[in-house]
DNA sequence: GCAAATAATGCACTTAAGTTGCATTTTTTT
DNA sequence: AAAAAAATGCAACTTAAGTGCATTATTTGC
C-alpha cells in the first residue's frame, strides 16, 4: 500500500484518486499554495472538488490554512510529526515575500509568548512576517 | 477651525464633509471597523466614496488596515503621536475576539523581535492574537 | 457478489468584498 | 468668473469563496 494512502487513512480521509494526487502535489511544493495554484496543477478535476478536498484535508489535520495578508487563502501540509507529538510545531510563524509573493512556513521558529491585559484569553496566534525572502534578496 | 480638520490637513487630506464625518466616526469607535460598518454608519453617501475615503486615509497615514483573519479588511485610526514620533507605536499587535468578532489595537504591546534565517529581510509584521476578549470572557 | 446506503465528484449558480470607469458635482487655482 | 483639479455617485466588473443538486463511485450489510 502506498505511503500517502496510509497517512490519509490515519487521518480518516478516504484515499481517492484526486486526494492522493493533491497530497502528492502539496508535498512537492515547498511553499504554501492557493486554490488557484492547485487548480493549475491539475488538468483534470473541477475547482469545487479541489476546494472541498483541501477543506477536508484541513478539517482532518492534514493541512493548515495560512492567511498571509494577500487576501487569498494559502495552504500547506502539516508537519508529519505534528499529529503524534503535542503539536508544538503546529504553531509556527510564516514569512510572506512581497517580491515573489511566496509564503513559507518557518516551522523552526516558534511564536514567542505574549502577555495580554486582564481578561483576554488567547486561543490562537497568527504571525506573518513580510519582506524579501532569501531567493529574492540575493538577486 | 475644527480640530479634525487640522489633523486631516496635516496629512494632506482635504477636509471634505464626508471625510470629516468618517474621521469622527472612527474616533467614536474604539474597535477596528470594516467598510460595511462604516457604510452602516452613514445613511447618506455611497459605498465607493467611503471606500476611496478610507483608502485615502490609509495612504496618507491616518488609518491602518488590519487583517485579522476573518477575510474582511478592518481599519483603525493611527495613534496621533505616531506621525511625529518615530512611529514605533505603528507596529503593534491586534486581538481578534472570536466571540463578539471585534478586533482591537493593542498599541501598548509591541511586537517582539524575531530572528530569521540568512537572507530573509523583514519589512513588516502582522501579529494577530485570537481568542476571547475581556468583555466576552466575563460573561 | 449484489443491492442499498453512503460518500465523492462535477457542473451551475450564488454571494460578498473589493475595485474600476466614467459622468457629474464640488472645490481649488488662476 | 473661467479653467483646472479633485471628489463624489452610480453602474459595472473581478475574484475568491461557498452552496445545491444531480451523477458517479465507493463502502457496507446481507
Ligand atoms: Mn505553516
Ligand atoms: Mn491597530
Ligand atoms: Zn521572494
Ligand atoms: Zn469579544
Amino acid at each position: 500500500m502506498d505511503e500517502i494512502e496510509k497517512v490519509l487513512r490515519q487521518h480518516r480521509v478516504r484515499p481517492t484518486a484526486i486526494r492522493l494526487l493533491m497530497y502528492k502535489f502539496l508535498q512537492e511544493r515547498k511553499v504554501a499554495v492557493t486554490l488557484n495554484d492547485i487548480e493549475s496543477g491539475f488538468d483534470k478535476s473541477d475547482r469545487t472538488t479541489l476546494y472541498r478536498t483541501i477543506k477536508t484535508f484541513e478539517k482532518n489535520g492534514l493541512v493548515h490554512q495560512i492567511d498571509d495578508g494577500t487576501g487569498v487563502a494559502k495552504y500547506a501540509l502539516d508537519e508529519p510529526q505534528t499529529a503524534r507529538a503535542g503539536n508544538t510545531q503546529n504553531l509556527h510563524l510564516h514569512f510572506h515575500c512581497t517580491s515573489c509573493n511566496e509564503t513559507v512556513c518557518l516551522t523552526d521558529h516558534t511564536i514567542p509568548h505574549i502577555s495580554l491585559p486582564e481578561g483576554f484569553v488567547t486561543q490562537d496566534v497568527n504571525l506573518v512576517l513580510k519582506g524579501t525572502c532569501d531567493k529574492c534578496s540575493r538577486k
